[in-house]
DNA sequence: GTAGATGCAAAATGTTTGCTCTAAT
DNA sequence: ATTAGAGCAAACATTTTGCATCTAC
């Protein structure tokens, strides 16, 4: 069984992330159950950002016992150990994503579809310290709100 | 009666904040209803980006009748005429701001404290639209998280 | 008196938690 | 047997909504 659902990502880049999640998996001692599996299995093949309840859904009638609860345990396992992120694109439900390079994100404000992107000019920014008072820096987010190509086009 | 928690702004800067927020309301068609000014004044005197249940707090004791679902739907309408913005800082509350210049944000992991930040440098992103694959960008949103000052010093 | 604003409580939404049961070592 | 994981339902936090009441013109 599969949870494949659009084609973003291809079979070469889901079986990589796949190999690789499994190989962490074992590292960091981590049983690999068949519901975590099938939840890294739809984040990894699909690059549109699902939230717990999607992800839930769609495993559901693969694996009817599955309970909201563990789709919503596991994945905060998989972020405590960097195998997901997590996004906030809009006030609603949290959102994830297995996608580990470093980038940033594209938030249609129309259809609420966050789409990854990479910048290399974007990975450090040209932040003056002064402005920071102390504020030490770790990271950064950057999203880009605005209409996507589908959006544009249907209008 | 007053609403200024911390010495953040200036009460000149405050007092130019509601000044300006009374003029837009005029223009707008929307009546000052004590709870209206009560909500914008929090916001327009506290730059720490309080949520809901923040500014109903505050404003309870000396508007005994105010009701939190005053607040949500003022806060609503506020944000609809673009006299408030809302920030998704972490996945939990929504928090307002009335600092309406164009600005970011730094964001605490520790103490979850939102500090406005301003860049110029910021202000236009050096983004390739090939990457962008038909995308209309808008606006831009960045959040810069790491440890505030204090957190660094009380740790 | 009409329209808009408020208060209140219920409902909706998203998420977390406690507890029990199961499964794998 | 012990332990981690899963299922289930209840609890929780935040926000939205429906409706009755109030207020200002």
């Amino acid at each position: 069984m599969t949870f494949i659902r659009d084609m973003d990502m291809t079979r070469a880049a889901i079986d990589h992330r796949l190999h690789a999640f499994r190989g962490r998996c074992g590292e960091l001692g981590l049983s690999l159950t068949p519901q975590r599996l099938a939840i890294y299995q739809v984040l990894a093949s699909d690059d549109s950002h699902p939230g717990a309840e999607d992800i839930y859904r769609r495993i559901k009638p693969d694996l009817p016992s599955l309970s909201l609860g563990t789709v919503y345990r596991t994945l905060e396992l998989f972020e405590e150990h960097g195998l997901v992120s997590r996004v906030h694109a809009f006030g609603d439900q949290a959102r994830f994503d297995a996608n580990l390079d470093s980038h940033h994100h594209l938030v249609c404000i129309r259809c609420r579809r966050v789409i990854d992107f990479q910048d290399a000019q974007l990975e450090r920014l040209p932040v003056k310290p002064e402005g920071l008072n102390g504020f030490r820096v770790l990271t950064h987010r950057i999203h880009l709100l605005g209409v996507c190509h589908r959006c544009q086009t249907d209008a």
